[in-house]
DNA sequence: CAGGATATGGAGATAATCTCCATTTGTCAA
DNA sequence: TTGACAAATGGAGATTATCTCCATATCCTG
């Protein structure tokens, strides 16, 4: 299929130029206000290069959530391999909400993205996804937490506070919502 | 403020005949799919007309949004007024489900509006949101509900089901997500 | 280093959004 | 009624954003 051959050395200079500026306005939540053409010469690229490497605005935002994934998804393994898997969930929940407060435009960009159906989307919040079923089944196993809820649910309640991002009281209830997952998960005596 | 003269007869249907519109194209999810002129000429009107009344695609989702957002709040009242005040909140979040359930393109189009930051979306939350904080309190009081959550936590969780609304199993995570929470709120023995 | 394959920028085609105003329609006082 | 004034209308076209195309520049391979 995508038996790409290699980008040429200043193609690939020009897509690490778009992607780089991209990851700033995506940061900076100002990722959907600023008219496309403007990542070009802000990247100091011509829009037809930009066209090339990017055909629409989504597939620049997908590109640029990529990256983000892949580190989460690490940070899940890695705390699956150093602690309890009740605390790992836990922790990895905590985590999540931290990153996000961490990067303020993330969330509404996701929340954006999420919004437009987009299938690399979908398969990104699938690799997510895996790393959290992985934590609860882990959790589930060893007893700590019911096995009659799907990890599902629980993406759902972190969509839900990426969504929300713009609330004032955001980071106070998003650890309630945190609080209330894992309460609500825990094994019933 | 908005000392507005009420609206001549004509500007009215033209007003009501868009709205009507708008609905249809909301719930069947296309609503940002359809080019805003579009909107005039499926309503029967100019654009110039469309172009007064909203005069951006988001405000007429927003007028679009507050109908259905009262609609939800009377429901709320409604159970607060014939049931205990655990079964009602239950209910409503049950409620809430259907709604989006029902509701094919609501849920899309909210989570579009959520990432806007639309300031008159955070307005309908806000009053969504009241109704669920009455609910909350009442639950509280009675002493069924733990007292160290906010109701926004709820919310959040709401929103959470209606951006995900894409999801294959999104149905049954969705009931998940409110067992959980459900369960989560439920007063600590 | 020559020749072919790749990639580039940006001018302008295409398409969407929004404005403007000559004309129509409703309102109301006499 | 009706005349006169205010309110509302539609849609042609100005404005702005998106995307395409290709003559030119750059890289790579033998």
């Amino acid at each position: 299929m995508t038996a790409n051959r290699p980008l040429r050395v200043d193609a690939q200079r020009k897509r690490e130029a778009l992607l780089a500026t991209a990851q700033e306005v995506f940061d900076a939540g100002d990722f959907f206000d600023l008219r496309f053409d403007d990542f070009a010469r802000l990247a100091g690229v011509g829009a037809g290069t930009l066209y090339r490497h990017f055909p629409t605005r989504e597939a620049l935002a997908e590109a640029v959530y990529h990256g983000e994934v892949a580190a989460l998804c690490d940070r899940a393994r890695q705390l699956q391999a150093t602690l309890p898997a009740a605390e790992a969930l836990a922790g990895f929940l905590r985590d999540m909400v931290d990153h996000m407060d961490a990067h303020q435009g993330l969330a509404r960009t996701l929340a954006t993205l999420m919004a437009s159906g987009s299938s690399t989307i979908a398969e990104g919040g699938r690799a997510l996804e895996r790393a959290v079923t992985d934590l609860v089944a882990a959790a589930v196993q060893d007893g700590t937490v019911r096995d009659d809820v799907d990890a599902g649910a629980v993406m759902m309640a972190l969509h839900g506070i990426g969504a929300a991002h713009d609330r004032p009281a955001w980071r106070a209830e998003a650890d309630g919502v945190i609080s209330l997952v894992l309460d609500g998960l825990r094994r019933p005596v």
